[in-house]
DNA sequence: TGCTTTTATTGAACATTGTTTAATTAAAGG
DNA sequence: CCTTTAATTAAACAATGTTCAATAAAAGCA
């Protein structure tokens, strides 16, 4: 069928979704193997078996894909939440929900990693889907301790919700980087937070 | 004195340690102006009226320059902290801390962006002055906790200390990248982070 | 002084990025 | 069968960090 040496020219041997879905899964694939700083257009497009114009046919940039693949890494985290069974004692689903996110980031270090170190350039900001997703997983730490909260107390459960999200996030954050002493483990911090947690919550009104 | 049009050759008119405090100076007002990612060599040699090769003379390669920028960064919030006064309560020295934290993070948001943001490429380590800097100043969070701590808990001081630092950063970190909820400011949920903590060790044994 | 050696400095080149675009050609529509 | 549409490529562009041969000023020394 084809005449030149070449695939110059419509081929369309798949959907422009179908591009984005093999496109973002070459990117896992990299960010897995290589971390986000091995991830390059040529890298994702020569994996697919395309030039890197058709990744910009489906992707205004390549910032905007990894902001995707991030998106889907938190929904997968969040997804492996939605099956424990967090209606009990807010003490023990904290301490589930912790281990959870603990083995996660020790299973797929590179992958997390990508979330934590994407930064969009100065004067972008972030897709709406990217906040939705967050806030989703915010919502499985809220169901965790409601027990904690009286029903009128949203705001301060919302709040409190996010605090042990950005401190959790931060713990992860300097430990992957190799920015803590060196004697401190992810696990012992991650441990000391939600007891302390706990123990604010727990012995005092 | 000189023949051609340029000067190319030796010139000698600042020692090896006079062009490090230049192009470290340099590269703060870049990033105070433009951000970690306005930062160029070419921008810096450009600002101290050298071209990049000197500064591979005085510098392995740019991240070096950076973390180094860094760890004065660190260093001279540290030495605001020390001045002030962390001997009574630690409830109100942590306070104090906090917002001393806070405003300078406020005051100089593109300067401890840099320190958030700085990577190092895969395969390389800090220097031990970086970890040096970190320590001294979550040595003065030990300091200002000190007094919820019997004289025998070493151990469990410096780790509240570092948990302390990690969830303050991670706060940091998530606010000024725009990845927290819209509604939740850094402030409300630094001032929850500390009186979280001294309501756990309060109001508990 | 004059010759040699050392070294600071430059300009240009290189490699790697993300991104854009003109050329090309397969498919779609009539 | 002709025209239009759109997918795809190869090549180019701009910006980056980094390296290096060429150069000339300084330093050492006779």
């Amino acid at each position: 069928m084809r005449i030149g040496m070449t695939d110059l020219g419509r081929r369309a041997e798949h959907t422009p979704e179908q591009l984005r879905r093999m496109a973002l899964d070459a990117a896992r694939n990299i960010v897995l193997k290589k971390g986000l700083s091995g991830l390059t257009t040529r890298g994702i497009a020569k994996e697919i078996g395309y030039t890197v114009g058709s990744l910009y046919q489906v992707f205004d940039n390549v910032d905007q894909l990894i902001e995707q693949l991030n998106i889907e890494t938190i929904d997968h985290v969040r997804s492996m939440c939605d099956q424990l069974d967090l209606d009990g004692d807010a003490a023990n689903s904290l301490r589930k929900l912790s281990h959870l996110y603990i083995e996660f980031t020790r299973k797929n270090p590179q992958l997390w990693n990508a979330v934590i170190d994407h930064k969009l350039p100065t004067g972008y900001q972030r897709q709406e889907a990217y906040f939705d997703s967050v806030s989703k997983l915010v919502e499985v730490v809220e169901k965790a301790i409601s027990s904690f909260f009286k029903d009128d107390e949203l705001a301060s459960r919302n709040l409190d919700a996010n605090l042990l999200w950005a401190s959790l996030y931060g713990i992860t954050a300097l430990a992957t980087a190799g920015r803590l002493a060196r004697h401190e483990t992810t696990l012992t911090l991650i441990d000391r937070l939600i007891e302390t947690y706990i123990a604010a919550k727990t012995h005092h009104e």
